[in-house]
RNA sequence: GGUGCCAUCGCCAAGUGGUAAGGCCGCAGCCUGCAAAGCUGCUAUCCCCAGUUCAAAUCUGGGUGGCACCUCCA
């Protein structure tokens, strides 16, 4: 299996530290808003890379934190006048509600920054008798990026000195301008805990070494976990700063691959609240199919930027729908379950750091090979046997059409209006057998004004919502 | 200003040294009472210039045009 790891820039051979197991972090949502289509895409990469990484035989273990100890969580509570735990559950429900709706399967470990402060505190203490951290006459406590010589190896950049004494001179409490805060004084009563260096709030780089630290770390293994992942714009400083912590704490790096995915815009856009244009996925699932926007923000590569327009969601929608006209073709009918060539070469599209626009490539050519089949050959048992095997094995993988078909196709129809499309076909079909033409157009027409299209096979005639 | 990434058919998008996958849209046809669905066929030499090579979309140099990070951010 390829793994592109963005610190080194190159594809890599994954090797885990423990053979046939692979431990993953994921830098996840910061709970004080309803996620986005960023959040989403996220969640969605690396939630088929744990699919994938199993596919290949390893024993997974995946931890996605939630941050509810952070600044703008405090913010929201007082200018809703709640209690920040009302705010920090309210918002933790909702991203697990949606995140369930496009398929991401819940992380092993989802630890949360409130319950990880013990962890927190150890490792700030180990920094500071190591010298790798100071206390400040504030309260605060830094690390301090000068004394550790590999401080800005991940991310490759390079200290801009002329910035860096002006800053220093504007703000003598920190040695170096790159110094970022691991603990910081709060003297107010909002959110804040007793620790051994005072009254405060951790830094918010600290909670992510923290907890790997206590969940995934191995003792005496070369790097605390295999993968680290989160956003594109994680690299630097987050993840420069986590792996700074970590290096100097303890006697391990932090991870031995990184990967960052790609941002999402929409309509060419960057999404943010000043041009107010961030597109939350409740919103976007109070329109589209969960499935729907899954296939469509996983199509393409998770290291591109990728740019949402509603064009391209249909033409991902139509995509999905023939694997759903395919499934449902075939629907109810038994499987082998055996492994066929076609799901060696979609897992092996999929391992090479996870080629999706490959796969979906199999899976196209793989339904018009069977349905193809299916028109001439209709009784073929066993490349039905063999396709229904293959579906299932895209539902495992990619987590593509994992519904009931016709329920699929008829998602937000009422059943009311279910019922009278139902009654309207009987109608239709008997003008039909009538050779009454003109009179079953009529009702055709008053059936595609549900928004519905229909199709007569040799089965019935079955309706599709547009 | 610093650092880095990208540029492939109308649109989305693989491929990264051996002669351009796939999808959407479009056109033609098969099927159908007509449709829909399905199937078949058709549609690019890879931003520009120069170079390396027997061979380049793929490597090198120079342009042009996008984008990201450097501050909170998935």
């Amino acid at each position: 299996m390829l793994i592109f790891d963005s610190v080194q820039k190159k594809k890599r051979e994954f090797t885990p530290l423990e053979e046939g197991k692979a431990s993953l972090y994921v830098c996840g949502p910061t709970v004080y808003d309803d996620a986005h289509l960023g959040h989403a895409k996220s969640a969605l990469v690396f939630d088929l890379l744990v699919r994938v990484l199993k596919a290949n035989g390893y024993d997974v273990t995946y931890a996605r934190n939630i941050t509810d100890i952070d600044d703008k969580i405090i913010k929201k509570a007082i200018e809703q006048n709640k209690d920040i735990k009302e705010i920090t559950e309210f918002y933790t429900e909702a991203f697990h509600k949606e995140m369930e709706a496009i398929g991401v399967e819940r992380p092993d470990i989802e630890p949360k920054a409130t319950e990880s402060l013990e962890a927190m505190y150890e490792l700030v203490q180990k920094l500071i008798d190591s010298k790798h951290a100071y206390k400040t006459d504030d309260g605060d406590v830094y690390f301090d990026t000068s004394s550790d010589n590999k401080y800005l190896s991940l991310s490759h950049r390079v200290q801009d000195e002329e910035d860096k004494v002006q800053r220093v001179e504007s703000s003598s409490e920190k040695k170096n301008s790159a110094d970022f805060a691991l603990w910081k004084s709060v003297k107010d009563n909002t959110l804040t805990f007793d620790s051994p260096f005072g009254a405060g709030r951790p830094g918010w780089h600290l909670e992510c070494s923290a907890m790997i630290e206590k969940h995934l770390a191995k003792p005496h293994a070369k790097f605390a976990v295999d993968i680290h992942g989160g956003g594109a714009d994680l690299l630097f400083p987050h993840h420069e700063n986590e792996a700074a912590q970590t290096r100097c704490a303890t006697e391990h790096a932090l991870a031995n691959y990184w990967m960052h995915n790609g941002f999402v815009n929409i309509d060419g856009e960057k999404m943010s609240k000043s041009l107010g244009n961030s597109f939350f996925l409740k919103d976007a699932l109070k329109v589209y199919d969960g499935e729907v926007l899954r296939f469509y923000l996983l199509s393409t590569h998770y290291r591109s930027n990728f740019n949402f327009n509603e064009e391209d969601l249909a033409a991902s929608k139509k995509r999905l729908d023939k694997i759903y006209r395919l499934k449902k073709r075939l629907f109810g009918l038994a499987t082998n379950n055996e492994k066929t060539k076609f799901q060696e070469k979609l897992l092996s599209a999929l391992s090479d750091d996870m080629n999706v626009s490959l796969g979906l490539a199999l899976i196209d050519e793989m339904i018009t090979h069977a349905n193809e089949t299916l028109d001439t050959a209709g009784k073929h048992k066993e490349l039905k046997k063999e396709t229904i095997s293959n579906l299932y094995y895209i539902e495992e993988i990619l987590g593509f059409s994992v519904k009931n078909p016709y329920e699929y196709f008829q998602y937000g129809v009422d059943e009311q209006t279910k019922e009278k499309i139902a009654e309207l076909i009987i109608q239709r079909d008997e003008a039909k057998k009538a050779k009454d033409f003109e009179a079953s157009d009529k009702l055709r027409d008053e059936i595609l004004h549900y928004g519905v299209s229909i199709m007569d096979t040799t089965q019935g005639t079955f309706w599709e919502k547009i």
